[in-house]
DNA sequence: TTAATAAAAGATAATTAAGTCTTAAATAAA
DNA sequence: TTTATTTAAGACTTAATTATCTTTTATTAA
């Protein structure tokens, strides 16, 4: 569904969004630690959240990564995009060049609702409304 | 959603399912043609459809690839398990290891419908339904 | 102002996926 | 039985993804 980099950057922002008040900046050990990630690698994915303005980091001692903006305005599907592309549009079952609506192939108008359905669940779905499953509980994020 | 190997195997098996009664076994030169797929590529992921005894194949002049069986009682999700393995059951959002239905990650119950939408489509979706519709001209296969 | 800390940047390496090429085996028709 | 045809099998190449390593830059605190 998601490439590994789109998977850790999911996880890391999930992380981060539910840190306590006033902890809310997290180092790069912590976070790789607490995903159950590769560092370097998801040291390279956290600089291109930064650059996407996704997250913002701070270097030196006490630094870190911290969220960019309220994680009640941060849509999952930022993160996919930002990591892995627009393959909410692009990503289909049979990967035709040619093809439109009304000359679709002829898996189209199945795969076309399971696509509406992750676009709308991934543009709905706030980081704050996963966070808040992690810190009431609901939710668990360790491996 | 899909590897390039798994559009392939779709693609090449409508094609196939979609050939008039008749005339129903297809050379690989027209596979790739038709599908608009590298050849010798295509021929690995035909042979492997052909072990996995979704196809079979004839050597020799006017050989070639035919469904092993009926269309109709062959389903998307048999390919797709053939190829890309069962993703409807692994692939999922955060790819965490130790989780579970009662101890789930923030996105699984967000992400569960959307697998068995997915799911439930592939098990249900048959090639003889998609090659009808290439058929009687309502979806098109060409790029 | 120096030392320690932590992220940024870029090079490099390992792994997997995608794709090609060559030779062998099977089949059909001449 | 010979030749042409076509798939099978396996080695090989290329490209993309995943992952690591090294050096540089920014920040903090002693
Ligand atoms: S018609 Fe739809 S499902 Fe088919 S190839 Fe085009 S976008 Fe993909
Ligand atoms: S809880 Fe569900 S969505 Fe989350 S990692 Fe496990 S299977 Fe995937």
């Amino acid at each position: 569904m998601f490439s590994k980099a789109c998977k850790y950057a999911i996880n890391a922002m999930i992380y981060i969004a539910s840190l306590p008040k006033g902890n809310q900046r997290a180092g790069l050990k912590d976070i790789a630690t607490a995903i159950n990630s590769p560092e370097a690698f998801t040291a390279k994915i956290l600089q291109s959240l930064v650059k996407d303005d996704l997250l913002n980091s701070v270097k030196g001692p006490h630094g870190g990564f911290a969220i960019c903006g309220n994680p009640s305005e941060i849509y999952l599907a930022q993160l996919v995009e930002s990591i892995d592309g627009n393959i909410l549009l692009t990503g289909c079952a049979l990967g035709l060049k040619k093809c439109s609506e009304d000359h679709p192939c002829p898996v189209h108008y199945k795969f076309k609702a399971i696509r509406e359905h992750l676009a709308g669940m991934l543009l709905t779905t706030s980081l704050s409304d996963v966070a808040d499953r992690v810190n009431t509980g609901i939710s668990f994020l360790k491996h």
